[in-house]
DNA sequence: TCTGGGGTCCTAGGACCC
DNA sequence: TCTGGGGTCCTAGGACCC
Protein backbone atom coordinates (compact mmCIF):
# COMPACT_ATOMS: atom_id res chain seq x y z
CA UNK A 1 0.00 0.00 0.00
CA UNK A 2 1.13 3.70 -0.64
CA UNK A 3 2.35 5.57 1.88
CA UNK A 4 0.18 8.40 2.97
CA UNK A 5 1.32 11.42 1.91
CA UNK A 6 1.88 14.63 4.51
CA UNK A 7 2.05 18.10 3.41
CA UNK A 8 2.54 21.21 4.99
CA UNK A 9 2.35 24.65 3.83
CA UNK A 10 3.78 27.21 5.60
CA UNK A 11 2.16 30.73 5.19
CA UNK A 12 3.65 33.95 6.64
CA UNK A 13 0.77 36.17 8.31
CA UNK A 14 0.25 39.60 6.74
CA UNK A 15 4.04 38.63 5.41
CA UNK A 16 5.05 42.21 4.79
CA UNK A 17 3.57 44.08 7.17
CA UNK A 18 5.05 41.34 9.88
CA UNK A 19 8.21 41.64 8.69
CA UNK A 20 8.13 45.75 8.65
CA UNK A 21 7.07 45.17 12.43
CA UNK A 22 9.61 43.49 13.45
CA UNK A 23 12.68 45.84 11.77
CA UNK A 24 10.30 48.61 13.53
CA UNK A 25 10.56 47.09 17.18
CA UNK A 26 14.44 46.46 16.68
CA UNK A 27 14.76 50.29 16.50
CA UNK A 28 12.48 50.61 19.43
CA UNK A 29 9.29 51.69 17.59
CA UNK A 30 5.70 50.62 18.63
CA UNK A 31 4.57 46.75 17.37
CA UNK A 32 2.35 48.11 14.11
CA UNK A 33 0.78 44.93 13.99
CA UNK A 34 -1.27 45.64 17.17
CA UNK A 35 -2.65 48.92 15.96
CA UNK A 36 -4.37 49.87 12.96
CA UNK A 37 -1.30 50.15 10.41
CA UNK A 38 -0.43 49.37 6.84
CA UNK A 39 2.37 48.72 4.50
CA UNK A 40 2.01 50.24 1.28
CA UNK A 41 4.66 51.55 -1.82
CA UNK A 42 5.01 54.85 -1.66
CA UNK A 43 2.95 56.39 0.80
CA UNK A 44 3.45 60.25 -0.35
CA UNK A 45 1.37 58.94 -3.90
CA UNK A 46 -1.98 59.36 -3.89
CA UNK A 47 -2.16 56.09 -6.11
CA UNK A 48 -0.56 53.64 -4.00
CA UNK A 49 -2.41 50.63 -2.53
CA UNK A 50 -2.21 48.70 0.55
CA UNK A 51 -0.21 45.93 -0.11
CA UNK A 52 -0.98 44.72 3.83
CA UNK A 53 -2.43 45.51 6.35
CA UNK A 54 -2.54 44.67 10.25
CA UNK A 55 -5.52 42.72 11.97
CA UNK A 56 -6.76 46.12 13.52
CA UNK A 57 -6.41 47.59 10.52
CA UNK A 58 -8.40 44.74 9.14
CA UNK A 59 -11.28 44.41 11.57
CA UNK A 60 -12.43 48.65 10.53
CA UNK A 61 -12.70 47.72 6.92
CA UNK A 62 -8.99 47.80 5.23
CA UNK A 63 -8.39 45.03 3.32
CA UNK A 64 -5.22 44.19 1.10
CA UNK A 65 -5.10 45.96 -2.55
CA UNK A 66 -6.98 49.01 -1.47
CA UNK A 67 -5.99 52.21 -2.24
CA UNK A 68 -4.51 54.27 0.67
CA UNK A 69 -6.80 56.76 0.25
CA UNK A 70 -10.15 54.66 0.71
CA UNK A 71 -8.30 52.66 3.72
CA UNK A 72 -7.87 56.00 5.27
CA UNK A 73 -11.57 56.80 5.30
CA UNK A 74 -11.86 53.44 6.89
CA UNK A 75 -9.63 54.70 9.59
CA UNK A 76 -8.47 58.42 9.78
CA UNK A 77 -5.36 57.50 12.28
CA UNK A 78 -4.23 54.75 10.03
CA UNK A 79 -0.12 53.79 10.60
CA UNK A 80 1.28 54.03 7.05
CA UNK A 81 4.75 52.50 6.75
CA UNK A 82 6.70 51.79 3.14
CA UNK A 83 7.55 47.92 2.23
CA UNK A 84 11.30 47.54 2.35
CA UNK A 85 12.35 44.86 -0.56
CA UNK A 86 15.80 44.15 0.08
CA UNK A 87 14.29 43.65 4.35
CA UNK A 88 11.27 41.49 3.21
CA UNK A 89 14.31 39.12 1.07
CA UNK A 90 16.16 38.81 4.15
CA UNK A 91 13.14 37.30 6.21
CA UNK A 92 12.18 35.70 3.63
CA UNK A 93 15.53 33.89 3.13
CA UNK A 94 16.28 33.11 6.84
CA UNK A 95 12.03 31.96 7.07
CA UNK A 96 12.66 29.31 4.18
CA UNK A 97 15.62 27.87 5.82
CA UNK A 98 13.93 27.31 8.93
CA UNK A 99 11.36 25.66 7.30
CA UNK A 100 13.63 23.50 5.34
CA UNK A 101 15.59 21.88 8.32
CA UNK A 102 12.31 20.04 8.61
CA UNK A 103 12.52 18.64 5.28
CA UNK A 104 14.93 19.35 2.43
CA UNK A 105 11.55 18.47 0.27
CA UNK A 106 10.91 22.01 -0.52
CA UNK A 107 9.01 24.34 -2.46
CA UNK A 108 9.26 28.05 -2.47
CA UNK A 109 5.41 28.88 -3.49
CA UNK A 110 6.43 32.27 -3.24
CA UNK A 111 7.82 35.22 -1.31
CA UNK A 112 6.03 34.29 2.15
CA UNK A 113 4.83 30.84 1.43
CA UNK A 114 6.82 27.13 1.08
CA UNK A 115 5.54 23.59 1.20
CA UNK A 116 7.23 20.97 2.77
CA UNK A 117 6.96 17.34 2.11
CA UNK A 118 6.84 15.44 5.61
CA UNK A 119 6.06 12.41 4.26
CA UNK A 120 9.10 10.63 5.78
CA UNK A 121 10.02 12.87 8.87
CA UNK A 122 6.34 12.59 10.81
CA UNK A 123 3.34 10.68 10.89
CA UNK A 124 0.02 11.57 10.35
CA UNK A 125 -0.87 11.64 13.89
CA UNK A 126 2.48 13.82 15.11
CA UNK A 127 2.15 15.90 12.44
CA UNK A 128 0.41 18.44 14.41
CA UNK A 129 2.86 18.41 17.00
CA UNK A 130 5.95 18.66 14.52
CA UNK A 131 4.08 21.66 12.74
CA UNK A 132 3.77 23.49 16.68
CA UNK A 133 7.40 23.16 16.89
CA UNK A 134 8.08 24.77 13.45
CA UNK A 135 5.67 27.48 14.19
CA UNK A 136 7.34 28.21 17.73
CA UNK A 137 10.75 27.98 16.30
CA UNK A 138 10.18 30.48 13.67
CA UNK A 139 8.44 32.76 15.85
CA UNK A 140 11.44 32.80 18.44
CA UNK A 141 14.17 33.35 15.96
CA UNK A 142 12.53 35.64 13.86
CA UNK A 143 9.86 37.23 15.32
CA UNK A 144 6.91 36.56 13.11
CA UNK A 145 3.83 34.09 13.10
CA UNK A 146 2.91 31.71 10.32
CA UNK A 147 0.24 29.37 9.31
CA UNK A 148 0.68 25.89 8.96
CA UNK A 149 -1.56 23.87 6.99
CA UNK A 150 -1.29 19.85 7.51
CA UNK A 151 -3.06 17.71 4.59
CA UNK A 152 -2.49 15.02 2.26
CA UNK A 153 -1.48 16.78 -0.91
CA UNK A 154 -0.20 20.48 -1.33
CA UNK A 155 -4.07 21.66 -2.65
CA UNK A 156 -5.11 20.44 1.05
CA UNK A 157 -2.47 21.72 3.01
CA UNK A 158 -2.84 25.31 0.84
CA UNK A 159 -6.23 25.54 1.39
CA UNK A 160 -6.06 24.37 5.57
CA UNK A 161 -3.13 27.03 6.04
CA UNK A 162 -6.06 29.68 4.63
CA UNK A 163 -8.52 28.76 7.90
CA UNK A 164 -8.42 31.00 10.98
CA UNK A 165 -5.63 32.90 11.03
CA UNK A 166 -3.46 34.20 12.31
CA UNK A 167 -0.61 31.41 14.26
CA UNK A 168 -3.01 28.72 13.89
CA UNK A 169 -2.53 25.22 12.71
CA UNK A 170 -5.40 23.65 10.63
CA UNK A 171 -5.31 20.03 9.29
CA UNK A 172 -7.34 18.47 6.23
CA UNK A 173 -7.37 15.12 5.26
CA UNK A 174 -8.83 13.93 1.88
CA UNK A 175 -11.83 12.45 4.31
CA UNK A 176 -12.34 15.69 5.53
CA UNK A 177 -13.34 17.18 2.40
CA UNK A 178 -17.16 17.05 2.96
CA UNK A 179 -16.94 18.46 5.96
CA UNK A 180 -14.49 20.95 5.98
CA UNK A 181 -14.57 22.05 2.45
CA UNK A 182 -17.87 21.29 0.51
CA UNK A 183 -19.56 24.05 2.39
CA UNK A 184 -17.11 27.02 1.59
CA UNK A 185 -17.35 29.29 -0.89
CA UNK A 186 -15.73 28.40 -4.61
CA UNK A 187 -14.26 31.80 -4.56
CA UNK A 188 -12.38 29.89 -1.25
CA UNK A 189 -10.77 27.06 -3.89
CA UNK A 190 -7.25 27.82 -5.51
CA UNK A 191 -7.37 29.46 -9.02
CA UNK A 192 -11.08 30.59 -8.69
CA UNK A 193 -10.76 34.42 -8.99
CA UNK A 194 -13.37 36.70 -9.42
CA UNK A 195 -13.89 36.24 -13.01
CA UNK A 196 -14.59 32.54 -12.73
CA UNK A 197 -16.73 32.86 -9.41
CA UNK A 198 -18.86 35.40 -11.46
CA UNK A 199 -19.26 32.68 -14.05
CA UNK A 200 -19.69 29.85 -12.05
CA UNK A 201 -22.27 31.64 -10.14
CA UNK A 202 -24.57 32.26 -13.09
CA UNK A 203 -24.86 28.30 -13.41
CA UNK A 204 -25.98 28.33 -9.71
CA UNK A 205 -23.01 27.02 -8.52
CA UNK A 206 -22.10 28.55 -5.35
CA UNK A 207 -19.92 25.91 -2.86
CA UNK A 208 -17.25 23.94 -3.38
CA UNK A 209 -19.63 20.73 -2.68
CA UNK A 210 -21.71 22.47 -5.73
CA UNK A 211 -18.29 22.20 -8.27
CA UNK A 212 -17.43 18.56 -7.07
CA UNK A 213 -21.19 17.62 -7.81
CA UNK A 214 -21.06 18.74 -11.17
CA UNK A 215 -19.59 16.56 -14.39
CA UNK A 216 -16.52 18.25 -15.88
CA UNK A 217 -18.22 17.83 -19.27
CA UNK A 218 -21.06 20.85 -17.60
CA UNK A 219 -17.97 22.88 -15.71
CA UNK A 220 -16.20 22.60 -19.31
CA UNK A 221 -18.52 24.25 -21.01
CA UNK A 222 -18.56 27.01 -18.49
CA UNK A 223 -14.85 27.69 -18.06
CA UNK A 224 -12.60 25.50 -20.80
CA UNK A 225 -11.63 22.16 -20.53
CA UNK A 226 -8.23 21.96 -18.53
CA UNK A 227 -9.16 24.65 -16.33
CA UNK A 228 -12.45 22.12 -15.69
CA UNK A 229 -10.58 19.31 -14.86
CA UNK A 230 -8.31 20.91 -12.58
CA UNK A 231 -10.91 22.57 -10.50
CA UNK A 232 -13.27 19.47 -10.88
CA UNK A 233 -10.60 17.14 -8.70
CA UNK A 234 -9.64 19.96 -6.74
CA UNK A 235 -12.84 20.69 -5.84
CA UNK A 236 -12.92 16.80 -4.53
CA UNK A 237 -9.59 17.27 -2.44
CA UNK A 238 -7.51 15.72 -5.30
CA UNK A 239 -4.55 17.07 -6.56
CA UNK A 240 -1.23 14.80 -6.76
CA UNK A 241 1.55 17.08 -8.00
CA UNK A 242 4.72 16.81 -6.03
CA UNK A 243 6.34 18.87 -4.15
CA UNK A 244 9.28 20.27 -6.56
CA UNK A 245 12.34 21.41 -5.12
CA UNK A 246 13.83 22.25 -8.66
CA UNK A 247 14.72 25.85 -8.41
CA UNK A 248 12.83 27.16 -11.73
CA UNK A 249 14.69 29.78 -13.70
CA UNK A 250 12.31 32.89 -14.17
CA UNK A 251 10.45 32.80 -17.65
CA UNK A 252 9.92 36.64 -17.69
CA UNK A 253 11.19 39.93 -16.81
CA UNK A 254 8.90 42.93 -16.52
CA UNK A 255 8.97 46.41 -14.89
CA UNK A 256 5.98 49.05 -14.88
CA UNK A 257 5.09 51.99 -13.62
CA UNK A 258 1.73 53.98 -12.47
CA UNK A 259 2.78 57.86 -12.78
CA UNK A 260 1.21 59.89 -10.48
CA UNK A 261 -0.64 62.02 -13.32
CA UNK A 262 -1.31 60.49 -16.01
CA UNK A 263 0.86 60.80 -19.12
CA UNK A 264 0.01 62.71 -22.58
CA UNK A 265 2.70 63.83 -24.06
CA UNK A 266 5.66 62.13 -26.05
CA UNK A 267 8.60 63.68 -24.20
CA UNK A 268 7.68 62.22 -21.04
CA UNK A 269 6.13 59.27 -22.02
CA UNK A 270 9.75 58.54 -23.72
CA UNK A 271 11.36 59.46 -20.44
CA UNK A 272 9.47 56.45 -18.73
CA UNK A 273 10.00 54.39 -21.38
CA UNK A 274 13.98 54.86 -21.23
CA UNK A 275 13.52 54.07 -16.88
CA UNK A 276 12.07 51.28 -17.34
CA UNK A 277 14.20 50.04 -20.32
CA UNK A 278 16.76 50.69 -17.80
CA UNK A 279 15.57 48.35 -15.33
CA UNK A 280 14.18 45.46 -17.02
CA UNK A 281 17.44 45.65 -19.04
CA UNK A 282 19.85 45.98 -15.95
CA UNK A 283 17.83 42.49 -14.55
CA UNK A 284 18.18 40.63 -17.09
CA UNK A 285 22.30 41.49 -17.75
CA UNK A 286 22.32 40.62 -13.16
CA UNK A 287 20.85 37.35 -14.48
CA UNK A 288 23.21 36.47 -17.29
CA UNK A 289 20.63 36.26 -19.97
CA UNK A 290 19.60 37.64 -23.12
CA UNK A 291 15.95 38.33 -24.36
CA UNK A 292 14.55 37.60 -27.59
CA UNK A 293 11.11 39.00 -26.95
CA UNK A 294 10.04 42.20 -25.82
CA UNK A 295 6.61 43.33 -25.06
CA UNK A 296 5.28 46.65 -24.21
CA UNK A 297 1.95 47.47 -23.10
CA UNK A 298 -0.35 51.08 -22.04
CA UNK A 299 -2.68 51.31 -19.40
CA UNK A 300 -5.40 54.33 -20.22
CA UNK A 301 -7.22 56.44 -18.05
CA UNK A 302 -10.00 53.81 -18.25
CA UNK A 303 -8.20 50.72 -17.27
CA UNK A 304 -7.84 49.24 -20.77
CA UNK A 305 -4.65 47.67 -21.76
CA UNK A 306 -2.66 47.58 -25.40
CA UNK A 307 0.08 45.64 -25.72
CA UNK A 308 2.09 45.06 -28.04
CA UNK A 309 5.32 42.55 -28.67
CA UNK A 310 8.33 41.87 -31.31
CA UNK A 311 11.07 39.00 -31.54
CA UNK A 312 14.48 40.82 -31.93
CA UNK A 313 16.59 39.30 -34.70
CA UNK A 314 19.74 38.43 -32.91
CA UNK A 315 19.11 37.97 -28.49
CA UNK A 316 20.06 41.02 -26.72
CA UNK A 317 20.53 42.03 -23.30
CA UNK A 318 21.79 45.82 -24.24
CA UNK A 319 19.46 48.63 -23.31
CA UNK A 320 19.58 50.93 -26.19
CA UNK A 321 18.21 47.54 -28.60
CA UNK A 322 15.68 47.27 -26.07
CA UNK A 323 14.41 51.08 -25.73
CA UNK A 324 14.63 50.84 -29.34
CA UNK A 325 12.13 48.39 -29.56
CA UNK A 326 9.96 49.46 -27.50
CA UNK A 327 9.73 53.01 -28.57
CA UNK A 328 9.21 51.55 -32.20
CA UNK A 329 5.99 49.16 -30.83
CA UNK A 330 4.95 52.31 -28.76
CA UNK A 331 4.56 54.46 -32.11
CA UNK A 332 2.48 51.33 -32.94
CA UNK A 333 -0.38 51.63 -30.25
CA UNK A 334 0.09 54.86 -28.55
CA UNK A 335 -1.09 58.38 -30.47
CA UNK A 336 1.63 60.32 -28.47
CA UNK A 337 -1.47 62.08 -27.18
CA UNK A 338 -4.23 60.08 -25.70
CA UNK A 339 -3.85 60.36 -21.87
CA UNK A 340 -2.23 56.94 -20.18
CA UNK A 341 -1.74 55.51 -16.66
CA UNK A 342 0.71 52.95 -16.59
CA UNK A 343 3.48 51.72 -18.78
CA UNK A 344 5.11 48.16 -18.79
CA UNK A 345 7.74 46.39 -20.20
CA UNK A 346 8.23 42.96 -20.33
CA UNK A 347 11.22 40.92 -21.69
CA UNK A 348 10.54 36.93 -22.55
CA UNK A 349 12.17 33.81 -24.15
CA UNK A 350 15.85 33.88 -22.59
CA UNK A 351 19.00 32.24 -23.53
CA UNK A 352 22.11 32.53 -21.85
CA UNK A 353 24.46 32.76 -24.27
CA UNK A 354 28.67 32.99 -23.01
CA UNK A 355 29.42 34.31 -26.25
CA UNK A 356 28.21 37.71 -27.55
CA UNK A 357 27.20 37.13 -31.14
CA UNK A 358 28.46 39.41 -33.37
CA UNK A 359 26.53 40.11 -36.72
CA UNK A 360 27.84 41.37 -39.84
CA UNK A 361 25.37 44.12 -39.78
CA UNK A 362 25.82 45.07 -35.65
CA UNK A 363 25.32 48.66 -35.61
CA UNK A 364 28.78 50.56 -35.20
CA UNK A 365 27.31 52.00 -31.69
CA UNK A 366 26.66 49.10 -30.29
CA UNK A 367 30.17 49.06 -28.49
CA UNK A 368 28.85 52.93 -27.11
CA UNK A 369 25.81 50.85 -25.53
CA UNK A 370 27.57 48.04 -24.19
CA UNK A 371 29.55 50.45 -22.05
CA UNK A 372 27.14 52.61 -21.48
CA UNK A 373 25.06 49.10 -20.04
CA UNK A 374 28.30 48.65 -17.85
CA UNK A 375 28.58 51.88 -16.84
CA UNK A 376 25.03 51.77 -15.50
CA UNK A 377 25.60 48.42 -13.70
CA UNK A 378 28.41 49.27 -12.07
CA UNK A 379 26.64 51.99 -10.18
CA UNK A 380 23.61 49.76 -9.43
CA UNK A 381 24.90 46.65 -8.87
CA UNK A 382 23.97 46.88 -5.10
CA UNK A 383 20.14 46.77 -6.11
CA UNK A 384 17.27 49.24 -5.25
CA UNK A 385 17.55 50.75 -8.78
CA UNK A 386 17.42 54.45 -7.90
CA UNK A 387 15.77 54.97 -11.25
CA UNK A 388 15.14 59.07 -10.01
CA UNK A 389 18.95 59.49 -9.37
CA UNK A 390 19.98 58.36 -13.13
CA UNK A 391 17.72 59.83 -14.46
CA UNK A 392 19.28 63.60 -13.88
CA UNK A 393 22.66 62.43 -15.43
CA UNK A 394 21.67 60.06 -18.24
CA UNK A 395 18.26 60.24 -19.63
CA UNK A 396 18.18 61.02 -22.87
CA UNK A 397 21.65 59.58 -23.93
CA UNK A 398 20.29 56.70 -25.70
C1' DT B 1 -12.33 55.55 -2.85
C1' DC B 2 -10.61 55.09 -7.32
C1' DT B 3 -7.79 51.22 -7.93
C1' DG B 4 0.47 48.68 -7.56
C1' DG B 5 3.89 45.63 -9.17
C1' DG B 6 5.82 41.25 -10.28
C1' DG B 7 4.99 36.98 -12.07
C1' DT B 8 2.67 32.30 -14.48
C1' DC B 9 -0.30 29.93 -17.53
C1' DC B 10 -4.07 29.41 -20.97
C1' DT B 11 -6.79 30.39 -25.20
C1' DA B 12 -8.20 31.74 -29.71
C1' DG B 13 -7.14 33.19 -34.12
C1' DG B 14 -3.99 33.83 -37.93
C1' DA B 15 0.11 32.68 -40.68
C1' DC B 16 2.72 29.34 -42.65
C1' DC B 17 4.35 24.76 -43.94
C1' DC B 18 3.79 20.11 -45.48
C1' DT C 1 -9.73 24.91 -60.27
C1' DC C 2 -10.53 24.11 -55.89
C1' DT C 3 -9.56 21.90 -51.94
C1' DG C 4 -8.24 19.05 -46.45
C1' DG C 5 -6.11 18.56 -42.29
C1' DG C 6 -2.39 18.55 -39.00
C1' DG C 7 1.42 20.79 -36.76
C1' DT C 8 3.85 24.76 -35.12
C1' DC C 9 4.74 29.38 -34.15
C1' DC C 10 3.32 33.98 -33.09
C1' DT C 11 0.31 37.51 -31.10
C1' DA C 12 -3.10 39.71 -28.17
C1' DG C 13 -5.74 39.28 -24.45
C1' DG C 14 -7.39 37.40 -20.19
C1' DA C 15 -7.33 35.02 -15.69
C1' DC C 16 -5.03 33.87 -11.64
C1' DC C 17 -1.50 34.10 -7.77
C1' DC C 18 0.97 36.86 -3.91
Amino acid sequence: MQRRRIIFHIDVNSAFLSWTAVKLISQGHEDIRLIPSVVSGDPSDRRSIVTAASIPAKKLGVKTAMPVTMAMKCCPELKIVQGDRSWYRECSDRFIEICRSYSPVLQQFSIDECFIDMTFRTSAKNASDVAMKLKAEIYSKLGFTVNIGIGSNKLLAKMASDFEKPDKIHELWIEDVPEKMWPLNVRDLLWVGKKTEIKLREYGLKTIGDLAATRPELLSRIIGKKFACQIHEYANGRDDSPVETEYRESKSISAERTFQKDICNARDMDRSLFKIACIVAHRLRRKGLQTSCISLFLKDKDFNVVQKQCQTAIPTDVTAVILNEARTMLNFIWDGKSPIRQIGLGLSKFTNETVIQLSLFEDPKMEYYRQWDREYDKEYENENENENKYDKNKAGSL
